[in-house]
DNA sequence: TAGGCCATCTGGTCCT
DNA sequence: AGGACCAGATGGCCTA
């Protein structure tokens, strides 16, 4: 009983929330999970050598000005070894995509109504509408 | 074509 | 020393 009327109320709820995100909606875009899984660049060693590795003894991230340590540590940081920046290139990846598994998988907990348009909400309005939903149930559970 | 989203690579930092 | 995590950079795909 419990659950079907917290349900009941969460939908009813949902229908005077849908203009409160409706203009984020307007927003919602990308491909369906799958394609973007897998058009994107779809064989990583493909990808591998692919631009920025080893430009001189100049350190790429020191052009950009990223957070580094400044000044000496450049030159005297020792490189990591090709096959040590390789493995942890795969475990980055993997880590990623477990990541990107957990978003999509967060995803089917959400009501469809936040994917009106029938596009897979982006990780961003994953997270944050779960954060919506999660304040909403609290609510709900609050007041019962 | 611009802008958004995404996957991947990479170097830095922290932790074990 | 090596793994985990983070954030910047890059390039591809897609949609308005």
């Amino acid at each position: 009983m419990d659950l079907e009327d917290v349900t009941a109320k969460m939908l009813s709820e949902w229908k005077s929330h849908e203009s409160t995100f409706g203009e984020d909606q307007d927003s919602l875009q990308s491909t369906s999970p799958q394609s973007s899984m897998d058009s994107m660049c779809s064989s990583p060693e493909m990808c591998y050598s692919s631009g920025h590795q080893e430009i001189g003894d100049f350190s790429f991230t020191g052009f950009t000005g990223r957070r580094t340590t400044p000044t000496s540590q450049r030159m005297s940081k020792p490189k990591m070894s090709t096959k040590r920046r390789m493995k942890a290139s795969e475990r980055e990846k993997m880590r990623m995509r477990s990541l990107a598994e957990a978003l999509h998988q967060l995803r089917d907990y959400l009501p469809p109504d936040y994917s009106k348009r029938g596009q897979p909400l982006t990780k961003i309005q994953t997270l944050k509408y779960t954060i919506e939903y999660i304040n909403k149930l609290s609510d709900i559970l609050g007041h019962a």
